[in-house]
RNA sequence: GCCCCGGUAGUGUAGCGGUCUAUCAUGCGAGCCUGUCGAGCUCGCGACCCGGAUUCAAAUUCCGGCCGGGGCGCCA
């Protein structure tokens, strides 16, 4: 006995089930009223199935099992009989039926209507739109990929943090930062946990991972940037060089891939989409390469100058020529990434990112631990070291050479899946336009 | 920040100066139908984002506003 309303789930119901009484409760997705006879989907978790019942056997509750209307929730209690003309292979003859709360009409959202509504429509309804089951199987195929996250980082001696996202300053420089009113004091939202996580790297626990919010208040709108997204941090201690890093990441997501194509199947049939998993070593190209590579396509990027949209697409397209579908770029210019990030050879950087055909879904690398190094290079970047005092503090009483990355789980989600607009890849998003709901 | 595009029933659309009393589908309501599973059939309900302007006449043209979509930049 479940509880009081439902003994079985639709998918749970076995042969052993049969000619026995039974409770089921969820959702009226359908009522196909053919006179005498009447079939109800009832949908739950884990599926749909079918109640039938016939007019003159109980005129009463025919009457009432037909005139709910759609998505109203109920529970019934009736006899499942196998029937192999149902797609369940069993139909439940109710005897009780309780309406737990009626829905109103019309809906603002048809959950298996004809007509698909837009995503702006479908974000406004949210809490119907995830009443599909392809809607919903991008946030259990999510749920998935995270445990697999949080297995494999943890199986690596990475411990879990949560670090503050209402902060001081504004970290990086970079991106624009929210403000927000923290009593009398002006504040922001963390854009990405960044020098708290290096800020770690001081106090011996070595590795750590954040699964965390990044908030950024750039006026993007397009079809992969989010105004609040959702990524897997990491920091490393005691590293040699950013090698090591992209030793865990491509491991990161060799796992995450795995586990969703194992433990995700009826979910990845639902949205008919197949993973592929990378190869490991997922193969490095320098940016030099990269920029040669573009040059040759007849791309007018210059030495020095970050990928454009365009060319990251160039890109991801001369890559899967090649059957490479992730790719790490590495050694960008060190003109090109944020203060912290460890120069190499003068003009380059111990950074990379990943990219997943085409989009860039981590970006990451060595950071400096010299603190004389690092007010060098704040100064270069025209900030004043005076604004990272806290920060610049961690580096000057013992800190270890260290590095990580961010990975984008709504871009790596869109990715892996073939979804053309990141919004589908968070419950709520929040874009340039919409806070609600 | 720059640049395009769009707002017509609950939903998705057609119409792009008069023939609009606005199309079709879906939905909703009523009815018929004993095996539906995109059920079917009959009847009905329901909409031109807002404000100005042009015109004999505006859903349609122009201006402003509001709301949305997308591209670039930036980035995950």
């Amino acid at each position: 006995m479940m509880n009081q309303y439902r003994t079985h789930y639709s998918k749970d119901v076995k042969k052993k089930d049969y000619n026995q009484s039974i409770k089921v409760a969820g959702w009226v997705e359908d009522i196909r009223n053919i006179g005498s006879i009447a079939f109800i989907i009832l949908r739950d978790k884990k599926g749909t199935l079918q109640i039938t019942i016939l007019k003159k056997q109980n005129p009463d509750l025919f009457k009432k099992l037909v005139s709910i209307p759609r998505e109203s929730v109920i529970s019934v209690r009736g006899l499942c009989k196998e029937n192999t003309q149902v797609r369940n292979g069993y139909e439940i003859l109710p005897d009780q039926v309780e309406v737990l709360s009626y829905a109103a009409t019309p809906l603002p959202l048809g959950v298996v209507d004809k007509v698909e509504a837009e995503l702006d429509t479908r974000l406004d309804n949210r809490f119907i739109d995830l009443r599909k089951q392809d809607k919903q199987a991008i946030f259990k195929i999510r749920n998935i990929i995270l445990a697999a996250a949080h297995e494999y980082l943890r199986s690596q001696g990475f411990i879990e943090v949560h670090t503050p996202k209402i902060i001081a300053s504004s970290s990086e420089g970079g991106t624009n930062v929210f403000r927000i009113q923290y009593f009398e004091k002006e504040a922001f939202l963390a854009q990405s946990p960044q020098l708290y996580k290096q800020t770690l790297m001081a106090t011996g626990l070595d590795r750590v991972y954040e699964i965390t919010w990044y908030f950024r208040a750039e006026e993007h709108n397009t079809r992969r940037h989010l105004n609040e997204s959702t990524a897997i941090d990491i920091e490393m201690a005691f590293i040699k060089n950013e090698e090591e890093i992209m030793k865990i990441l491509e491991r990161l997501v060799y796992n995450m891939c795995k586990k969703a194509e194992e433990k995700c199947r009826k979910e990845l049939d639902i949205l008919n989409k197949q993973i592929l998993i990378p190869k490991i070593p997922i193969p490095r190209i320098t940016y030099d390469e990269v920029i040669q590579k573009l040059q040759e396509k007849n791309s007018g990027i210059q030495w020095g100058e970050d990928l454009g949209t365009e060319d990251e697409r160039l890109l991801g397209e001369i890559m899967r020529e090649n059957n490479e579908h992730f790719y790490f770029i590495t050694r960008y210019p060190l003109e090109t990434k944020p203060f912290y990030t460890m120069p190499c050879k003068n003009k380059y950087s111990r950074s990379f990112d990943l990219a997943y055909n085409g989009i860039e879904i981590a970006s990451g690398g060595q950071r400096i631990h010299d603190v004389r190094l690092l007010e060098e290079r704040i100064r270069r970047c025209g900030l004043d070291p005076k604004d990272f005092d806290t920060y610049l503090k961690t580096f000057r009483y013992g800190m270890p050479p260290h590095g990580g990355f961010g990975f984008g789980i709504e871009r790596f989600l869109m990715q892996l899946l073939d979804i053309n607009n990141i919004r589908e890849c968070i419950l709520f998003p929040r874009d340039r336009t919409r806070l609600k709901p």
